[in-house]
DNA sequence: CAAATATAATAGTATTACTATCACATTTGC
DNA sequence: GCAAATGTGATAGTAATACTATTATATTTG
């Protein structure tokens, strides 16, 4: 990917200051990626985070509500990439099938490569999204966060999809329900694959995820190879 | 379904004493079910729970290490009881494809009846698990925990229906993938019809996520109605 | 009837998830 | 160039959480 000046921008809702905006801030998000890998998001605290890069924990409060807030913001900001990945790798072809093949990689390969945002590590974020991403809206204040629009990227981006398939074929039912068994499965999946290898059919070295899924979504929208 | 004496057991291991042999047991049991549903689990606490069965949380301690444990407890319970249905289910039913069609009935369908297991509101408890069940594994302890065998019922009875799909197309290469993402994306499914709708395409009163998941299912394997 | 077991009642601890205050350094606006 | 605003550090404090420990009492069992 080339090197462009891009910036994520994140809802100013789920900050109470932009940690992109200062020093302190980018240092607060690349920080808390790499010990919520460390730790888990259970043992994860802004004490922690603090004595991790030299700052009192008072000082982080300045720039997150909360650590749900926090977890909000990194999955808003993931959301917000992926989506931004995806508008780029269609750009300009024209077969809906190849943009939705397109789509199904880009949601369901594991991320390697990072280095185009400078203080964030999307590698690292993207473990972080597959490990702890389900908490951030499987909580009893989900309906009232929904509300606030903390997962309307999210929802863009399922619905970015849906509408490929539905351009492939207006008569499908379940749309929606199909991209977001997707992009939730796959994270699954790959989380499976580390930990609970039996509910899965992952080779070494292959992109099983991504075989599985796509032909997944093909079959059932009646679209075999040509 | 018939009012037979059966008993559920869940793994020693999840336990410190069996909260089945007593009636405290059982009563904190019952009553963990619908303190999670009320509260969620990160507001629910031993204390909580004491107070509400008139105990103190040093008894509650006596059965269960910890809230987690409880969960895994209410986990391990819930899978089992489902295998119970699923083998139930599909006795002396030749037809592979009708087994498989029952499963997947088994494993998407929203849990209405109850009462078959006495202090054990199934409906409430399928709820916890929509809810809460992916907090019970997405933790940093996964690989202990998988090894203690807390998730082995849930890996059977994903084996089960897998043993079904490979019975049906024995080329087909993903089945444990296939019914990994059924069993999960069928509790999620739920979960985002109640709390975030754009991600679904529910209709009012419709069985949609069984139809839905029938469909990927016989699809995907290549067996569409005859 | 003694011993074992189960529960209640109470107390205590380290940690968590914050909130509050004040000092000081730096930036900014006029 | 100076005052005001802003950002950060340092420190303290609090209610609640997630436990552990101890003792007393009631009940069951051998």
């Amino acid at each position: 990917m080339e090197n462009l000046q891009i910036h994520i921008k994140v809802s100013p809702e789920t900050f109470l200051k932009d940690p992109n905006a200062s020093d302190l801030g980018r240092k607060i998000v690349s920080a808390s990626i790499s010990l919520i890998n460390e730790l888990g998001f259970e043992a994860f605290t802004f004490k922690k985070l603090g004595i991790n890069i030299g700052s009192p924990e008072s000082s982080i409060y300045r720039y997150f509500e909360s650590k749900h807030m926090l977890l909000i913001y990194l999955t808003y900001w993931y959301w917000s990439w992926v989506e931004y990945k995806l508008v780029f790798a269609i750009t300009n072809i024209k077969s809906t099938k190849q943009r939705l093949e397109k789509a199904i990689i880009i949601l369901t390969k594991t991320v390697e490569e990072d280095g185009l945002f400078s203080h964030i590590n999307e590698t690292l974020l993207d473990r972080v999204v597959m490990n702890e991403g389900v908490k951030s809206y499987h909580i009893k204040e989900i309906d009232e966060e929904n509300e606030k629009g903390y997962f309307k990227v999210y929802k863009r981006v399922v619905k970015r999809v849906s509408d490929m398939i539905l351009e492939l074929n207006p008569k499908y039912k379940y749309p929606n329900m199909l991209v977001s068994t997707v992009v939730e499965g796959a994270l699954m999946q790959r989380f499976f694959a580390e930990h609970l290898p039996a509910l899965t059919n992952i080779e070494k070295g292959k992109c099983n995820v991504t075989k599985f899924y796509n032909e997944l979504v093909f079959s059932v929208i009646n679209l075999h190879d040509d």
